[in-house]
DNA sequence: CAAATGCTTCGATTAAGGTCGAACTATGAA
DNA sequence: TTCATAGTTCGACCTTAATCGAAGCATTTG
């Protein structure tokens, strides 16, 4: 018989109640001090610094040293991917930590995810691209169409800049409130950034709400209409 | 101060070897029942039933009774999607592990289950008679219809005879080989006892296997032919 | 009917690990 | 230097839950 394969290792690093809490409060994608992270969790400095050392043994955190400063960051978007998606199934099947409320409506419109657009804005931006084949899978890839870049680019989006940072342009990310997917990658970074430089958006760094302006609003709405027909779920 | 979904609990439940064992098993799609599964996570089979029972109420596995036989699968693509991207977290060495079902091939062609046919050829059957619309399901119960019954009747089949016994006269039956349905009831144990009556096939009593002689191979082909385009799974 | 098989429940044992108080190290500031 | 802040290590407690033997159901077979 297989050892225990690292799926389980991973999955029980998260599995901890005060484990999750920090990687959840990490999910905004600003890098927190071990004692945030501790006041995030709900537990004492001594234990946080147990569980860091974990999550950053098994690989799921980043870490930078700054003077007697710890930050500590998420590891990799690939790592945000897992949490979203775990996100999902628990919504999904009911295990809602909390009632809903009003926050819970704005998260679900738009908030951060790791360092891109989530919520049902994120989704739209995600269905609006592809709905105008500016973005297209090839295969299991995720792709900007030659129409896209030109797209993208007259929004102000640097595409040569971001082409030297050696990671994925565009991915898909599982939404778990709406269960659609929205834009990850590079461009989805550069597009959540692009909205700020333009002052149609703010994020709201402790409860991760993204933050519209009424100009901005409009904005998107006309730059990311949604598609005629909802595609079929 | 916690909102959204409860990641923890789903991260723990997936976080223990032995149920992560057991997703594993259920990734290529197939069901399996709790005693292949405890052989798969390699504990007892008290155990198994222990772990079985936490992931269905945490909604990650869908249930199939099937007589004393519980088959388990994944409840839904979300699960898998939370297992696949977690195995890319888990970088390391790439597990892949490909449990086959039957060992022999003439097991998975045609093999008798309990008293009816199963393995490639019962899911013929069942796939021939569902295109013709001579099986339909009313509900959640598979009935034969009208022109089914004059098929059946016009093969030799005494449909009258099976009316006396009380008991279900389709059922459907999951296949272990395949993962499809075949015929089960009073008519998938009729079937295959004209099979053997017409001299098509006998079967194996030690081995379960069914072995049709070349002429029943054609008549059974020209019976059952398979529908023109596979039904979607 | 009895025997066999598939699975569940009960109970006791045991191992793992989350938690915090207290003491300790390290960096920065006065 | 001394003090303050950030984080770690140690040790002890304690809750959780994974595990299996044995007995109990439920279904099918003969």
């Amino acid at each position: 018989m297989k050892e225990g394969p690292d799926i389980a290792y991973i999955a029980a690093l998260i599995g901890d109640p005060a484990r999750a809490n920090m990687l959840t409060a990490l999910m905004n994608g600003k890098a927190l001090t071990a004692t945030e992270l501790a006041a995030e969790a709900g537990v004492t400095l001594q234990t946080a610094s147990s569980h860091l050392a974990k999550l950053q043994d098994g690989g799921l955190l980043r870490l930078r040293r700054q003077g007697r400063h710890k930050y500590f960051s998420l590891a990799d978007s690939g790592v945000a991917a897992v949490l979203e998606s775990l996100m999902g199934l628990a919504a999904g099947a009911g295990h809602l930590r909390t009632r809903t409320g009003p926050k819970d409506l704005a998260l679900r419109t738009a908030r951060v995810c790791y360092n891109h657009l989530a919520g049902d804005m994120g989704v739209q931006v995600f269905e609006s691209l592809m709905d105008r084949k500016y973005l297209e899978f090839r295969g299991d890839e995720l792709c900007l169409s030659p129409a896209g870049a030109a797209f993208v680019a007259d929004f102000g989006v640097d595409l040569d800049g971001l082409a030297r940072i050696r990671s994925p342009l565009c991915r898909e990310c599982l939404d778990w409130s709406a269960r659609r997917s929205h834009l990850a990658g590079k461009l989805g970074r550069a597009l959540l950034s692009r909205f700020a430089g333009l002052g149609w958006a703010r994020v709201d760094k402790k409860t991760r709400i993204v933050h519209f302006s009424p100009e901005g609003e409009k904005g998107f709405r006309a730059m990311f209409p949604v598609p005629r027909t909802a595609p079929i779920d």
